[in-house]
DNA sequence: TTATAAATGTTATATTATTACATAACGTTA
DNA sequence: TAACGTTATGTAATAATATAACATTTATAA
């Protein structure tokens, strides 16, 4: 059961704008298009992103400097993220797979290290430009 | 059998300068601490980044924009990566695990895509920063 | 040698992200 | 409701990260 998050105005439009779009959104790309919304400046569309980080509403895609929209419905896993990414056409896509997510997540070496959290980037050609 | 890659000079003073410090270096950082050696400008540094993460030498880790230089010997892994993040003291090591490099090489889902790259970043906190 | 690719040097600029400070809205509980 | 602490917002300035464009030099190899 995920807890419900009450999003504030700048975070709900920024988010509904991740959402729809459908698509790993760059910051400055998401401030150019709720400009007409008020927002103006840099740091509330960072602010919006962090928020949403942190609530697992959205991921950072880390290698492309991204936001997506979470992708897994009944989403426990903010500290549990897996993508696969289209080195061609940069789709990007939420991986969701429980025994990946189980292996990763019961992962341990000899380090002594506890493990919290991971984020696993995959990275190939998409179906459609292997084809090409 | 790991490709002998001849160093360019200034791939050389970088790769050694980061190979040196044992932790993640950021780019500027890197070129502040060339600039005796006659590198001054950011696009020299980054070219050299470029070359040595494509070649295996470095590795980018991706949530840190930073450096850090290849830690198994033997490396076919410049496209195979995983590391262990410390969030609390930032330690960085990269992890050398076969049943791990295996399992990830060989996944596949049904989205079709073959997968030839990954990176993984796990975060927790280090034996002495947990014991903290 | 001659051609090709790889690397370098340099300036300017683009992109991504944070600091600092002031104010406002929200949620809790006395 | 009033007071308090927490969260969110607004705004300006700036820091940190990365690339574009162009000229030149050096290495590799046919
Ligand atoms: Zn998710
Ligand atoms: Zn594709
Ligand atoms: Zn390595
Ligand atoms: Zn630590």
């Amino acid at each position: 059961m995920q807890k419900e998050h009450n999003l504030s105005k700048n975070q709900k439009i920024i988010f509904d704008l991740i959402d729809k779009s459908g698509e790993p959104m760059k910051a400055y790309s998401i401030l150019f298009n709720v400009q007409k919304k008020g927002i103006k400046a840099p740091l509330q569309v960072y602010r919006a992103l962090d928020k949403l980080v942190e609530i697992g509403k959205i991921h950072k895609i880390e290698s492309r400097n991204a936001f997506i929209a979470c992708q897994n419905s009944s989403c426990q896993v903010s500290k549990a993220t897996a993508f696969s990414i289209c080195e061609s056409c940069e789709n990007v896509s939420e991986i969701s797979n429980s025994k990946l997510s189980k292996y990763l997540s019961n992962f341990s070496d000899d380090s002594g290290m506890k493990y919290s959290k991971y984020n696993l980037e995959f990275f190939g050609l998409c179906k459609r430009c292997k084809s090409k």
